[in-house]
DNA sequence: ACTGTTGGTCAACGCTTGTTGGCACCAACG
DNA sequence: CGTTGGTGCCAACAAGCGTTGACCAACAGT
């Protein structure tokens, strides 16, 4: 498991072990997992699909992540680099917010894995929740007015956010994939900043 | 149920066929099949699961509705009896949508399915994809100044209301979950209002 | 009462799945 | 040199899948 986190190189904390042979294979097979996790959900990903795509035998995936949930879970390691909501002027923080989700939902696939995991998978499922937990929450926090509120202010940006990321990049509804990257911008965060800092309606 | 006569209209529309002796083992598939691809997915579904919790064979759903998939066709028919947005009051248009959407996503669990499956299987996709066009559209229709933003429109509506049901009935996030109906209609009404009625941004 | 249709069960098919253990290779290290 | 341990492929396993066809039981029409 700790071999998966610097075979990423998404998060790397200390702990560098020297170079392995196998390390192209190992990151091989991850980005193959990324790209099928993302294209087909957990169950239509199949190991022997993700083996050969990355052009290994299956029983590889099976000695270097031990099991399909431990493939899943170093495949879809993630951290969102939301910005520091703290020094963003208040009126910005939706606009701000909205656009950083455009950008890391587009630059990197593991979201919509995670998304279209987590929907028939439990694993994927509180992977996602912890993310919006433990990421999400605390900037929501230092945007909204009333700390206890802070829960369900981010229920509510997460509900827009997701439901935007789900209809135009998993469903891909025509409508929403046709919508622009500023349009989406300019319609969503009115929405976002009035979740994040409106008073109770 | 009276889903026996809807199940039989939508296959044999106008001939009322008298009923059959089997219409109860028809519609114990049709319910058993709702339940599971609501709460598994289409994959994690399996005809002999469905089979069991109708207390019947496999071999008999095969027998009346042909294929795995046709089954999915036959249990997902579904009207989301909008309410006509013509005869309600142009500031009230998004509390009305908000409210029946949460009524219909909580009397039935064809919608979760439908979700479920939409997110791993193209067929399920693209039903939900022709619930939005068919059945939303022509009601944001009613409700927005210029005919060719509406598909926008809908868009933007869909992806909210489908974001609050993702992340409620889908992925259950505690934050979403704790939420009161009545809250939810108070912060997602002016949200869609706003994407139904307001001069773009 | 006989017959044809319908409702239902059973056992099996061919296939795919995740997973396992054995065997060959190649590099390093004594 | 030989040994050792990491790297990779191959064949196979048991289990589960959708699907099929044979076969029996109960009813309906004549």
């Amino acid at each position: 498991m700790s071999e998966s986190a610097s075979a990423t190189s998404l998060s790397d904390p200390g702990a560098a072990s020297r170079p392995r042979r196998s390390d192209a294979t190992r990151t091989a097979i991850l980005t193959a997992a990324r790209e099928r996790f993302a294209a087909d959900g957990y169950e239509r990903a199949t190991i022997r699909a993700i083996a050969g795509d990355a052009r290994i035998d299956p029983s590889m995936v099976m000695r270097y992540y031990g099991s399909k949930e431990g493939l899943f879970a170093a495949a879809c390691a993630f951290d969102l680099r939301l910005p520091d909501l703290g020094s963003t002027p208040p009126e910005a923080v939706g606009r701000t917010l909205v656009s950083h989700f455009l950008d890391v939902w587009e630059e990197n696939e593991v979201l919509t894995a995670l998304l279209r995991v987590g929907v028939t998978n439990a694993a994927g499922a509180e992977r996602m929740q912890g993310i919006v937990k433990e990421q999400l929450l605390p900037v929501v926090r230092q945007a909204c007015p009333d700390q206890r509120e802070a829960p369900a202010r981010a229920a509510l940006v997460a509900s827009q956010i997701l439901g935007m990321a789900l209809t135009r990049y998993v469903l891909r509804f025509p409508y929403a994939a046709a919508l622009s990257r500023e349009a989406i911008v300019d319609w969503l965060a009115p929405t976002v900043q009035r979740y994040l800092t409106a008073d109770k309606p």
